[in-house]
DNA sequence: GGCGGCGATACCGCACGGGTATCGACCCAG
DNA sequence: CTGGGTCGATACCCGTGCGGTATCGCCGCC
């Protein structure tokens, strides 16, 4: 399966191979015999370009969540087993720079319970909580409504908060007590800077290209730039950075969000814990 | 991993060889081996019992989840592969005789769109569609809250109603415009039926054993039992059964729900009908 | 103390997975 | 039109791994 995926991306045997770490051959055989097992085309050889059939697609899709599951599987017992404590510790993962308001809050309070079991914590970029979830580097993780997808997570909802816009401290807009977000789209000088996306690289466009949120904040404090954040940054924010009050920006939900069939004695405390702090 | 589950389920090395339809000492050695590359101690043999460890028990969970994907894989590919006509089949599961009259409508209009793919329906007793939509036997459930569990599946709310009491035509309280939970409860000579559960066993207790809706309504009938059942199943009722309003009993909701990573076209569709027929 | 149940170990054979060499089909350039 | 180059399939060989049978070691129990 793991090599069937590995030619599905790539659409090419000998790059899948190489990818794989084995030589093609041993690959195209491989492929014949799930082939055979599976009584289905999977590809279409076309002997210059290689496709994905119908049932091809749906493997495709089927084994990414299954591969992920035997890893999770793996790494899940790997740790239970290495907390030789009794008490199997949990991986907790969050957006670097979210809500640290409330996970220190939440951290704290959990730590006070009497069965408290070891947090480890986990940062990554935006959106990559539901892979972590699924392949097992995680077992729990804070998402934020509606960047984040929970599809195919439990969750408890922590908070739910409105947005705010960043500004150069001093700048005109400052004095208003609340915006649009209509008023800081379009600001000549002050735009919008782009983040890399997951494979690394800055969409096209406009707007300076931040890495971080401190990046992000220079970027900010020295009148290049502007953004738009939750409520809850402000305590995390520098004096020469002000936020404003965006009416109309969608509410932000932070959630906490564990994968069903995991639900073990440790995440279900740092639930506990965490819709207790919230409320 | 197959091997771990049988072992971890019988406690017993002979027993789960057995099942799995190998020998004994095969089985002992690949244990050993997930073991050693997992690094964990998985079961604590004391020579006269098997128990779990921690560790084992994580695995055991997250085992189970990974076979589930992996036999989804292949079931999944497979049809998609048999139905050749280019338009890939989708099952439908759920409980038999509920939202039977919803069913009917949510097929006629899936059927009416130009677009539709085959729909095969699954009928299965209570609380199987979870499991079904897991290994892949079904794509798309009708689930009944608060009943039925949708953890880790997407959902489409396509209705709530109340519920009803069933009672013997002529029992007293047929008379009565509405009921309450305790009126129906503790009647003398009016139990509730048993049902068999997953394991085809019956429960211990007063009241006669029901092994399906049609024998349920006969022995209401027959004035040898009640029911409480969701306000729809009045289209399925014989004129000897007569239902009666239950103000504080929950309400019933009726809800949509596939596996968030399988969301085909197919799927796709039928979820769209679902919720155009329902609104 | 001997017997029986149960898991682990020892040893053997086959079959499957991987590697190298080569083929066959196809695209493209000259 | 033909030769080189690319890419997947096939042929053949080898080693490891998995499964089977026989047996051991341990322990509870009659």
């Amino acid at each position: 399966m793991r090599y069937f995926v590995a030619v599905a991306e790539e659409l090419h045997f000998g790059r899948a191979a190489q990818r794989l770490g084995i030589a093609q051959p041993p690959l195209s055989r491989a492929i014949g015999r799930l082939e055979r097992r599976l009584q289905a085309t999977l590809l279409e050889r076309s002997s210059r370009a290689v496709a994905l059939t119908e049932a091809g697609a749906v493997l495709l899709r089927e084994a990414r969540a299954a591969l992920d599951a035997v890893e999770a599987a793996e790494r899940r017992t790997r740790r239970a087993a290495f907390t030789t404590t009794g008490q199997a510790g949990v991986v907790l993962v969050t957006k670097a720079g979210a809500s640290s308001d409330l996970l220190a809050k939440l951290l704290d309070a959990h730590a006070a319970e009497p069965d408290a079991v070891t947090v480890d914590l986990l940062l990554c970029g935006m959106g990559e909580q539901g892979p972590m979830l699924r392949d097992g580097r995680a077992d729990v993780a804070l998402l934020h409504l509606p960047f984040d997808s929970t599809a195919g997570l439990d969750t408890e909802v922590l908070r739910t908060e409105g947005q705010v816009a960043l500004l150069p401290a001093g700048h005109p807009l400052t004095g208003r007590s609340h915006l649009r977000t209509a008023d800081v789209t379009g600001l000549p000088g002050l735009p919008m800077p782009r983040w890399p996306g997951p494979d690394g690289t800055y969409p096209n466009g406009p707007g300076p290209q931040a890495r971080d949120h401190a990046q992000l904040l220079q970027l900010i404090a020295l009148g290049r730039a502007c953004w738009i954040a939750p409520e809850s940054c402000r305590t995390q924010l520098r004096e020469d950075v002000t936020a404003v009050p965006v009416l109309d920006a969608p509410t932000v939900t932070t959630v906490i969000a564990w994968p069903p069939h995991s639900r073990s004695r440790g995440v279900a405390g740092l639930v506990r814990a965490a819709v207790r702090v919230s409320s």
